[in-house]
DNA sequence: ATGGGCATGTCCGAAAACCGCTGATCCGGT
DNA sequence: ACCGGATCAGCGGTTTTCGGACATGCCCAT
């Protein structure tokens, strides 16, 4: 006898591939490579192409991958985590765009230094991929260290972002 | 990253004790007395008093105990349930007004004869009371064995539809 | 008659395993 | 000496796994 809110989903492509997108009527609660890791069963949900949320969606993310954007506005719903995934996905959504940082800075600024790990796996079960940038997150020596979508998409993420990169800023190495 | 339908729930009273119903756009999917066992979190839900399934629950329940009314006529949701749970769930809607049967006679009836134990958990976890009759539903030998809202309340139940008993059922012992 | 053993589906709590990490330690190769 | 790369322990939240407990009833041994 539980109890979750509506939902409904549509799919869209993109430079990277074939994307899903999920909505409540709180707003946007996934966004999805149909190929990657962590996939919930998105099939067996109610498919809605003409939604409002799913449509802003998709404007703004055909606008990032044209360039045209370097932030989101589509309302979020990240009720589907933990309290601390919450606060985890809350805390990637400031790092601006093209910025980057490193699991165990989040981990600091979260008040939480040593649970950086356990920053690792939350940040892996982002439900809202390249709208909640977890793409900018690289390991304390600039490594890729890994991304749900697979870390090729990782690195053209970064470097269609590289463009505001600033110095003082870790770089993606491999 | 679940998904279960809209819900909301309302109270009344009864001869028994407060009682609490719940309901989804399917049908009535729950009624518990407030102080029994294995109560949802009913209270997170919002509360629609004047949702149609909500108030025929009501306005059968009450004729029930005026004993003006044998049977429920308002449509069911089952869904919380797992699928055996279900099939117990919808045996208990066979057994007439008035008869009572048992563990094991319901066991066979499903066509699992050894899963009795299994048909007892199921039974208690019967979402909605009175109106699936897991009241009339005794030990092999005749005895109460248990009820979610307390024996007292089963017995009464008992009494009220003991006119319609007939020869031949097994009868409440103690 | 009385007591112990067994069969069955679910839920619940406890315990263990799993990770998109990091800093320290230890190598061999310049 | 200096550096990259490999190995390891230990951090903490979440997920998975596992062992009992149940609204029973039949059978077999005392």
């Amino acid at each position: 006898m539980k109890f979750t809110p509506d939902i409904r989903q549509t799919r869209t492509d993109s430079p990277l591939g074939a994307i899903v997108l999920a909505a409540t009527d709180e707003g946007l609660a996934g966004l999805w490579f149909d190929d990657q890791k962590h996939l919930p069963a998105w099939q067996e949900w109610p498919e809605h192409d003409d939604d409002p949320t799913l449509q802003q969606a998709i404007t703004e993310l055909h606008q990032y991958f044209e360039g045209a954007r370097s932030g989101f506005d589509v309302a979020l719903d990240l009720r589907a985590g933990t309290p601390f995934q919450q606060s985890v996905w809350r805390a990637l959504l400031r790092i601006p765009f093209g910025v980057c940082t490193t699991y165990g800075t989040l981990g600091v600024a979260l008040d939480k230094p040593l649970a950086v790990r356990a920053v690792g796996t939350a940040v892996g079960r982002n439900p809202l991929g390249i709208i909640v940038p977890c793409h900018r997150v690289l390991g304390a020596d600039g490594s890729l260290t890994g991304y749900a979508g697979g870390l090729g998409r990782k690195a053209a993420l970064l470097t269609l972002e590289s463009g505001a990169r600033r110095a003082g800023q870790p770089e993606p190495t491999a």
